[in-house]
DNA sequence: GCACAATAATGAACGGTGTTCAATAGCCAT
DNA sequence: ATGGCTATTGAACACCGTTCATTATTGTGC
């Protein structure tokens, strides 16, 4: 039996989260179970149960630190330049590269299938965050927040799409192009639309 | 025991392939199991072992009736007209209605994680006849066949990634905007820029 | 009509899974 | 030193995919 008190509920969390990043990149996500992560700690399933809710309650806070790294690396790739066409191909590329350099861990993002939608608020906050910085990137080209916002989910939403089918399908539906020609196809084209489509009508459209 | 040879092979493929499909409408992939479905079409596990090479296989021959499924649904609602914006625009609401309203079906398509991405080239072949109807609708904006390609691919992913974010998220993070709205805003600034990036370009640029 | 060979169908067995909870073992205060 | 408290355990339960020796049923040849 462990030593009792040798780790506090906090420190066997830490760990377990630990032995469960590593367990889903060398495995993916369904090679993750309670009895492996119980073991990579040298604890049993049942003081897992003590910290945490069940295996769905574990997945979600692996895919919480993975949205805090995702948001850590996508900041430190941000094009601070003014060219807001620039900031956002900056980011849809640290955004591909991130789901190529992390791809079991990215992929469990959306792989874990949440029922009934119970993702928790903290969790949606933390999805926020990352959408934040497109919306920031995007800012310049609409003075309305709540366009902007719009703007965002729309061309982050399709960035996805482009890096899900580079990373899915390798690309072979793609017509053999590059996820990263991809992403510029459709950001330049959508931005472009985007600022013809201002010129003809109020920067707030009702 | 069930009497010899009261079914054929492919009778029992077909059962089992229903089965499957009841199952997952109703609980979802993850409540699919061999079990289940035998039991559903009063055989043994062991039976579906000699139709279904294992369940990956059996998940892999669902998904692609789903595939076939869609593509007729798509098919019947195509506009016809002459206008590819309009073209484009009833395709992408009928494939987000067709994930709207066969959700599980649509959801299993892409759960199914494929594993060194082994889908066969009969399963591929059924995704390319889906993305060729895009083609088709696209084709009067191009001259270059791999153009529409390209285009038809980028755009596709595009309308994907906003069907997840309204299924998965149910909009959460959409600013309350919906699927419909965020399809017309990419389609409609896309292809606005699309036009204008040709204005300046030769058609076939290199 | 009968025995037999061929084979369709079975289902127990194996090693895995998530989850629970009575039992236990280690620590602290007395 | 002892007893109580509780952190930790791990056996138990109900499921899972997969295999394959066994069984049951059939059509065939006599």
């Amino acid at each position: 039996m462990a030593r009792r008190g040798e780790h506090s509920r906090e420190e066997i969390r830490q760990m377990a989260l630990d032995a469960a990043e590593t367990i889903v990149a060398r495995e993916g996500y369904p090679g993750l179970s309670t009895r492996k992560v119980a073991s990579a700690i040298r604890y049993t399933v049942g003081t897992l149960y003590l910290v945490f809710e069940n295996l769905d309650d574990l997945t979600l806070q692996v895919n919480a630190r993975t949205l805090d790294a995702l948001y850590e690396w996508l900041r430190a790739r941000q094009d601070k330049g003014n060219d807001p066409e620039q900031a956002i191909f900056a980011l849809a590329n640290a955004y591909v590269a991130y789901a190529e350099a992390e791809t079991p861990r990215w992929s469990m993002l959306f792989e874990y299938a949440v029922q009934e939608n119970a993702q928790p608020e903290w969790y949606l906050n933390k999805l926020g965050r990352v959408f934040g910085l497109v919306e920031a990137a995007l800012a310049p080209l609409s003075a309305d927040a709540l366009e902007t916002q719009r703007i965002a989910r729309v061309l982050w939403a399709s960035v996805h799409g482009i890096c899900l089918l580079k990373i899915r399908q390798r690309l072979t539906l793609a017509g053999n192009q590059d996820a990263e020609a991809m992403t510029r196809m459709l950001v330049s084209h959508f931005l472009r639309g985007l600022r013809q489509g201002q010129k003809f009508s109020p920067p707030n459209p009702v």
